[in-house]
DNA sequence: TTGTACTGAATGAATGATCGTTCATCATCT
DNA sequence: AGATGATGAACGATCATTCATTCAGTACAA
């Protein structure tokens, strides 16, 4: 039986329920415990018990919101997707749109995703143990299918006149992948090493 | 009961058996039965009975070589990450010793990587799965312990000279790291393609 | 205002499958 | 005989998933 209902909704005055906590939202709760779990432990000792004790919740609720752990895993990708693209696009300022050097650009772009990665490294960890999985296959194609924030990123034209003539996949790898990884490895990165790095990349994905 | 007992050994005149398949190398079998499900399936799907089956050998019959899975994962790790240091070291030509450019060699070891790896992609896809995994600390320590001897390569003074002052890390994420990660992701390279590759991980790893 | 029926989120014990691991037993060789 | 490798059924633990049930909240009738 349940011991007590805390933080539960009250009611005021006439119409819409207020929350206590501003809302107990159980499915974000539930994909930010896999999320963490994951990044700890691994699929391996992400169980779904684990997960709804740290989302702290039943482990049947999980099931109320998702068909199965295979679709909590895909919707917590996509979220960590989504931000991390959100995060890049609100790192570079689009004001003066037509006179910001790409390569100054680029540095935006790749400063604001260190920034947001590091910041919660779990992201990070999480975006690589799925990305290296059997998972990938699925998970691309899901991505894909709600358009790739960040590909439309990428097709910048000024941009794209510049970088090497590689698949879209070979300079991601090379540049923001090699970002993921080294966050998801906890190497961390000084200032100017950061900025060395990310002069590296540019370097990588661009001809002279 | 066994049902029959295919390939055993003989026996040839006086001493030394002789084997009918060379040699029935069970721990070898174990690895690479390992190795191969991890690829497809992922740690998930390489169960230690599932392993066993599939390098034709009883469920046991794993745990009298490895004392635990984890230990025949470390092993399987090692034996791979070595076959690679093997293939790279073959790869480059040692004749001339002085008159080499570090580019042109670097050229060759990323080749001879390149090569062994998208001849038999379990291996980069082991690799990338364990490195993005919770075993990744462990193997690591496990990997320095016993001299890692990809970190001997990259030590030649020559070389060190001309890269960018980032950690050995860093570095091996933007060049050979890259490169494990898109054989192991099933993205085919023209040759042309591969070349522009490299040239992109000489231009990121050195200083202009 | 009160009573009642309905809705759907939340629960957690239970289920069958499968996991890593063990071990008594057998086979083969010295 | 003794030693070592190999076996596979069996073990307890844990996995993803299910489902009968509880509970909070709403709508409508009286």
């Amino acid at each position: 039986m349940r011991v007590e209902a805390v933080g539960r909704k009250r009611r005021s005055g006439t119409g819409k329920a207020v929350a206590d906590p501003p809302s107990p939202d159980r499915p974000a709760a539930v994909r930010r415990a896999l999320r963490s779990l994951v990044a700890e432990r691994g699929f391996h000792g992400a169980s779904m018990s684990a997960v709804a004790k740290r989302a702290g919740v039943a482990t049947g609720t999980a099931y109320v919101h998702y068909a199965s752990k295979e679709e909590l895993v895909y919707a917590a990708y996509l979220e960590i997707k989504s931000e991390l693209a959100d995060a890049i696009v609100a790192g570079v300022d689009v004001n003066p749109e037509r006179d910001v050097d790409p390569a100054d650009r680029w540095r935006q772009m790749m400063r604001a995703a260190y920034r947001h990665l590091s910041a919660e490294p779990e992201r990070a960890r999480f975006l690589t143990q799925l990305e290296e999985s059997p998972y990938r296959v699925e998970a691309q194609c899901r991505l894909d299918a709600e358009g790739n924030p960040l590909q439309a990123l990428a097709a910048e034209p000024r941009l794209v006149r510049l970088l090497v003539r590689l698949p879209p996949e070979v300079l991601y790898a090379l540049s923001f992948g090699v970002l993921v990884k080294l966050v998801a490895a906890d190497v961390s990165l000084s200032r100017a090493e950061l900025d060395r790095l990310i002069t590296a990349t540019w370097r990588a994905v661009t001809v002279a």
